[in-house]
DNA sequence: ACTGATACTGGACACACTGTCCAGTATCAT
DNA sequence: ATGATACTGGACAGTGTGTCCAGTATCAGT
């Protein structure tokens, strides 16, 4: 048994696990997810769980690391097309959500933001190197603040925009999302509404 | 009996429910707090609790709505003052955030970011309002996606502010934070590190 | 195809928390 | 003092968690 491939039948089952839960979590939320659920839906025996994952907790990110996988592939080429303002992250996730919509709304939908912090963590890197490239490397508090400041702003208008039947189109709406942080409120707000 | 009024006994048990909830969430945060632990904390029966609220989400709303009614007093007189630029609430908010910080530590820290929605609204409310100030009232879209915006950015600010242990004034951390809102990433980033 | 190793299964178990109910007791307002 | 109302503690069923185990299926290597 050579140390680091993997049994067919561990792959097998951890597939199903993960995409029983994405199933659920796309159709009620994943806090209103039971473990026993998760198994019914992935039809793997609720023991069989725990031998692989401790909690839903663990489940959920693993499945998410490996979700990121196939975002981060494509990251490397967008990495390239760098524009001269902007950031180059929104775009594509705005897009990406748009096509996972489902699951994005399940996710921070409703009553409970249970945006993982997987996610974010993610976001916040992609942030902060962008910043850090603006103003050089200097890597100090308002640096910081800044990055907060965009990924939970961020956040919270993507949020907003896939909550509603929508009219705006992924680069619409990163076009306003760009316009309000580098130019701020006053720049966006006070103009008369022109879009593109 | 008058209708209006209410029983001694209601108004003490409720109370001290609602005191208890209060420091419970403080210490360990509120997903973490049972009602049972609620109701030992305060000394109050089991069977009594579910006679006032019908579970723990409805004693936090009770909470929070009680709380609020202390802050709304003081946002009467803060209304008065609006600067030209900038807005009302956040800095008044930034300081009793940190009046209150082992509150919003366990609230929206740690792994779980559990800010209650009710919380969320009133800011958004706020900032809904300053903003169509600005801009006359015209409540478009862009004027929605900008309170979203603001709202977010606000909160992710405020919470990394509160983690840390900040050097940062109250006043200090507002500042910033409004010049990131009205001017943008830009003017904040690109500038040489200068607070006051 | 055989075999030892490994993974899956279903069921039982103890535990924790929830929400309901009720009879007994304390406290209220008048 | 008294009738109304609130509190109490304990019992109850229901649901979900996480652990354990003996039996069975599937794996990889020879």
């Amino acid at each position: 048994m050579p140390a680091g491939s993997i049994d067919r039948r561990v792959a097998r089952t951890r597939s199903r696990l993960q995409q029983a839960l994405f199933r659920l979590t796309a159709e009620k939320g994943y806090t209103a997810i039971t473990v026993e659920d998760i198994c019914r839906e992935a039809d793997v025996g609720r023991s069989t769980f725990y031998t692989h994952y401790p909690d839903k907790d663990y489940l959920r990110k693993a499945t998410i690391d490996e979700h990121m996988k196939g975002l981060q592939a494509r990251g490397a080429e967008r990495h390239s097309q760098r524009n001269a303002k902007g950031f180059s992250f929104s775009g594509p996730v705005f897009e990406h959500a748009l096509a996972t919509r489902e699951m994005h709304r399940a996710l921070m939908g409703g009553k409970k933001r249970e945006m993982p912090e997987e996610i974010r963590g993610w976001i916040s890197r992609q942030v902060r190197h962008e910043l850090a490239n603006i103003q050089g490397d200097e890597g100090g508090v308002r640096l910081e603040i800044a990055t907060r400041f965009i990924v939970g702003a961020f956040f919270e208008v993507m949020h907003w925009w896939l909550e509603r039947d929508t009219k705006l189109s992924p680069a619409e709406i990163d076009q306003i999302f760009l316009q309000l942080a580098f130019n701020g409120v006053n720049a966006v707000i006070a103009e008369p509404t022109r879009i593109e």
